[in-house]
DNA sequence: GGATTGCCTTGATCAGGATCAGAGACTTCG
DNA sequence: CGAAGTCTCTGATCCTGATCAAGGCAATCC
């Protein structure tokens, strides 16, 4: 089959293929950048040895969710960082904690680029460079963001901070969010147990502010009301 | 007077002259550094707006603490960072969120460059730009730490770890930490209150785990017990 | 169909940290 | 020196979210 050189197939066929990493990339290096990319679902993402993580300079999230979780030595678990299509996988080779692990949803896909230098000139990995630098520390502010969350918001203000998070992430132009994760991962994220998780998006939809359709779809009923009352 | 090249004043008199991000540079990169860096304690660092944020591409912290915080609109605060000397501070202009604010003790001192394409040739650049992204991704394993220890550890073992965090940062050879915030601080940073803060401190004197010295002078007995105790 | 399993929800109780209150230590300033 | 203010520590009470327990629901398997 003749590689189609601006959109391979699984580019052409990528549901983050304008958002994102991608999406946010110069149109030129956009171009090229789709050249340059893989797509893989490797067995092992990284792990607490550290020692196999990375193989790649660069993934991106093409489909499926990938979830980052520290388990202290009693078994209590966190999740402390997670990522949906189009976003950039950021991890560091060696740069793994105790405890850590990544996983991914079992349809997950990843978009890798190997080695930047063997398939960018030098300009254009400069750029890449540069671009990977924002990215991570737009990705420090969000992490910032849910430490703040964690440290003074009750259970119903974090849910209804992670619901507007995913709403902007997965369907910025609708009302309606998908839950990638489980009660007990929705739990282990926003530092509840599964319980009271049900209770507070029990809160939220008697106070008229969510919708739900079973346990995973979930309608925002009024954004800017679930924001203000979410802690601004 | 005649500028030395190779150790201005600033870094010859710069307590973490080589710990933390100049030390970790290769020997010729870190001297080409040395000549571009310009120490300075602009009077604004970021704040709500964005707009006013950095006016410089690379900023390490040279003397005092620097702190990121957040309000939430009824007044509740967050810490969700800090960086002590030797860290970079990482911020991105126009990438503040609403309610961020960045502030730092009376004495604090930064090492800017304000543009690395104009200090730096190419290559140096490039490479600047690799470590820049690679402590980039280093400070986000950091923040996912404190977001694994706001979700499952009791107050005890977050000062425990934050403790023991501070003394790798600070002080990794000896045992005595100097707390470089308030008791109010701390509990922003935490997730608790002041109270709180103090109680757990007690707990871990009582425990044998620590000495106190005053409010802010700690000395770790054990710091292989105290981590133990910190949920590993 | 019926059983099993995993996930979600709801209810009752309990405990840990917040809150409220006040006292001591240290600094600053008149 | 005393006064005012801030920071820290300690005690008493309360409330929120964890814990324990059980039932509902859907998917899978036999």
């Amino acid at each position: 089959m003749e590689r189609e050189p601006f959109k391979p197939p699984h580019c052409a066929q990528c549901p983050a293929r304008d958002r994102g990493f991608c999406g946010r990339l110069p149109e030129p290096l956009q171009q090229r950048f789709r050249e340059a990319v893989r797509p893989a679902a490797p067995g092992r993402l990284a792990d607490e040895d550290g020692a196999g993580s990375a193989g790649w300079d660069l993934a991106v999230v093409s489909r499926g969710t990938v979830v980052v979780h520290n388990t202290f030595e009693d078994g209590r678990r966190a999740i402390t960082d997670f990522m949906v299509p189009g976003e950039l996988l950021h991890t560091r080779e060696g740069g793994n904690r105790q405890g850590r692990e990544i996983t991914a949803s079992p349809d997950f896909l990843l978009c890798l680029v190997p080695s930047l230098e063997a398939e960018f000139d030098a300009a254009d990995c400069h750029c890449l460079e540069r671009y990977l630098r924002s990215d991570a520390l737009g990705h420090i502010e969000a992490l910032r963001d849910m430490i703040a969350d964690l440290a003074r918001l009750d259970p119903t203000e974090r849910l209804g901070r992670l619901l507007l998070g995913l709403r902007e992430r997965l369907n910025p132009e609708g009302r309606v969010v998908h839950l990638p994760l489980s009660r007990n991962d929705i739990a282990d994220l926003l530092g509840l147990r599964a319980e009271t998780v049900s209770r507070s998006l029990h809160a939220l939809e008697r106070a008229g502010l969510i919708r739900r359709d079973g346990p995973k779809k979930i309608e925002i009923l009024d954004p800017a009301a679930l924001a203000a009352a979410a802690g601004g």
